[in-house]
DNA sequence: CAACTGATGTAATATCATAACATTACATGA
DNA sequence: TCATGTAATGTTATGATATTACATCAGTTG
């Protein structure tokens, strides 16, 4: 299990924080708040406040994404690259698996529209939900 | 004030689903579900799920559009044209407006990541956060 | 040390959403 | 008519998500 070196605007993370992401970062699909205080009841967390402090930081510094249409949280699997890039998610209905995905031109098209429009945008969250590749291929053919 | 000839799947709307929807048309911005239910307390309601019910109906009829990242919901603006096509929503920070928009170049880059990716899409989520035009302008100047 | 700052801890509460079950309204056909 | 089925509705309780308010602790700096 690799070291964190992670940092927060320069700071090292702090103990809840740094609990927090790795909650996350051994698991694989997203964790809601409550699951992760009850993950890490153990360690000594007793209640909601001290995720939801830890996860501000850690969306903040991008470490962490929240998944609007599931309130829930993933580690940001972008290796090394916790840009503030715009940046999609696959969620698969079926298994709860959530691929990354960055494509320039849907940032340059959602840019333009803003542009075009006057409207100062700031952040834009952009889910998909479905069924991913392997569950697509198990499930019955196209409805 | 128009009348309502809206249907849902050929059958008329049921009277809390009419409720519900002239609410939502009469409100400029979202509403959240329990502040719809403050509203109708005077029309007999007085249960959440009496909302949530009428909603859920809506929503699938693409008559009313759920705002993920707030929580929220806003009768579709599109005039008489409640397909479901691709559809995002730009929400202003300050003043809590809502815009929807619809890019074809947008719908057709998700689709084609999608197919490359073999991921079965069903349902996209698109909402962007900032200031409208309107607020952008009376905002300090770029940050 | 005193004052400040940032992180933490804790309790209470607000807000959003659904489960489970009872009841009503109404259509349809024996 | 009236039995039956079904869709909508009503009601209570509870589950799930998120924040407010305030107390405490640790480290830093004057």
């Amino acid at each position: 299990m690799a070291e964190h070196q992670h940092a927060l605007g320069g700071k090292p993370l702090t103990k809840n924080q740094r609990l927090v992401l790795e909650r996350l970062e051994k698991t694989e699909g997203p964790l809601s708040a409550y699951s992760i205080l009850d993950e890490l009841r153990d360690e000594g967390f007793r209640a909601p406040l001290q995720v939801y402090r830890a996860l501000d930081k850690l969306v903040d510094a991008g470490l962490v994404h929240r998944l609007e249409s599931l309130n829930a949280f993933v580690a940001c699997r972008h290796p090394s690259c916790h840009s503030h890039r715009m940046i999609g998610f696959a969620i698969c209905e079926e298994c709860g698996s959530v691929q990354e995905f960055s494509q320039d031109r849907i940032s340059e098209e959602l840019v333009a529209w803003a542009r075009d429009d006057g409207f100062r945008l700031k952040k834009t969250t952009i889910e998909l939900r479905g069924l991913c590749k392997t569950c697509a291929e198990q499930a019955p053919l196209q409805s």
